[in-house]
DNA sequence: CAATATATGTTATAATTATAACATCGCTAT
DNA sequence: ATAGCGATGTTATAATTATAACATATATTG
């Protein structure tokens, strides 16, 4: 690791701690100048993971930014950035008054958890670190959340009673993502714990979304927890191949492409 | 309310969605002058509710202005602060490595996931929003949180299913908060849920530590949740009246006054 | 090892924010 | 109503931070 990269991690460690922080505060602990300091925010920035105002900086993900991550994971989890934001809003806009929604765990539905509409009374089900801190910001939501054993890289809760809370609980729509997608091969995520959750939520949601960007297609993970053709709805980015898209009209999958 | 006090409001409110701001966006949001808004962060930086520094301000206490709360309870939130913060750090002193706790809600217990020792190795166990804010900065500490139901005014997470994990789980400490300390009436808190939490709590924890500063001395609110002499310790400032101290002593309750 | 590229530091200047003193507005009490 | 007071706005000046261009140091590559 490179000494921009241990600056970065060390500028992040800082603001994990602080959320905010000042670029002189920051030249002062590290022992660099502020214009180093400054192009190293301005890294961060353009990777989304930081928000710069005159005089300070402030982590934009604080969920993301989970202690155990380093650099390289925070950038994995900002790509594709553009493409999940748009998915994020695309799936805001299926939102009524009144919705009982599950919002998965993952960083494309982060954006959603973003965009969610601040008109509309909601209940919101989650299990995830970051989900919670955006839907908590919010008014008009009631919130439940699904505890657990903490996963600090995937952000996530996970317990036999975290399943059974969301087993006796009932949401409209469920807005789910995965690390693969495959009309063979199922859709997929990287860890048990995800799977035995996300499958509970598949059996007690009425309309069920996938939110996924276009990398995740003709992938796949270990653990499989539902059919491509469980869900009702798919939101993706244009970099969808056509064979899935096919696949879609097929089964009446409802395909929302951003 | 007047107008201050309503600006004030909406200042946090603001902070509360953003963390941090500056005092030109305040400014314009509001649609008051720059000085306006730095004579009311003055203010809030006075009761250590803000921290400003050039170009911005930041919520100091993330997790205690939750949503509902209006600024006269932020006040009472940060009320007793020092003492509390005495508290907390005594009762981290406490702590062993591999030491299994539990940490309820509150504000008193909030300094104590403040001061929580970075090099022990602990796993955490609570159910409470500004509890978990804190914790998960943390490293070499595993975390399971009991979700459920969210609160707005207390930031507690509580269901059957919570409680269940609860149950399920044993911790070698607690460290528990109360509203109201009465040798005869017991040990209270303000709601049903939190109640029955707590309970869990002392149920399945070996050592049970209270953590009260000494205004909650001869008070009670609605629930009852233990007795006195149910805790092993006590944890309080030197405003602890001597009928409680004596009280302590006949028990056998170790006295931690700071 | 030299040559090149990349990263960091320095400086001057521009832009923004902080402070302080004073002016104005609006409420309250008589 | 109006005098008085507290709250808010205005302005000029000081302090701080941002930007850009260039200089220097460090790392990389053939």
């Amino acid at each position: 690791m490179n000494s921009q990269a241990k600056r970065l991690n060390k500028i992040l460690e800082h603001l994990r701690k602080n959320t905010a922080s000042s670029v002189k505060r920051l030249s002062e602990e590290l022992n660099v100048s502020h214009m180093t300091i400054r192009r190293d925010l301005e890294l961060l920035e353009k990777q989304n993971i930081v928000e710069t105002f005159h005089g300070g900086v402030m982590l934009r993900f604080a969920g993301l930014a989970g202690k155990n991550n380093d650099y390289s994971l925070l950038q994995a989890a900002t790509s594709m950035a553009e493409e999940k934001i748009g998915i994020g809003e695309a799936a805001a806009k299926l939102l009524k008054s009144e919705d009982i929604i599950v919002i998965d765990s993952g960083s494309t539905t982060e954006y959603l958890a973003r965009a969610l509409p601040r008109a509309l009374p909601l209940t919101v089900i989650c299990y995830a670190l970051n989900i919670l801190m955006d839907v908590t910001k919010r008014e008009n939501c009631d919130i439940i959340f699904a505890g657990g054993q903490y996963h600090t890289n995937t952000l996530m809760f996970e317990s036999p009673e975290g399943i059974q809370l969301i087993k006796r609980t009932r949401a409209s729509k469920a807005f789910v993502s995965a690390s693969g997608i495959s009309d063979r091969l199922g859709v997929t995520c990287s860890n048990r714990y995800e799977g035995s959750t996300k499958q509970a939520v598949m059996e007690t949601s009425m309309q069920k979304v996938l939110l996924a960007d276009s990398t995740k297609f003709d992938r796949v993970r270990s653990t499989c927890f539902a059919d491509l053709k469980d869900f009702d709805i798919l939101i993706t980015d244009e970099g969808i191949p056509p064979e899935y898209r096919e696949y879609c009209g097929k089964e009446g999958i409802e395909l929302i492409v951003v």
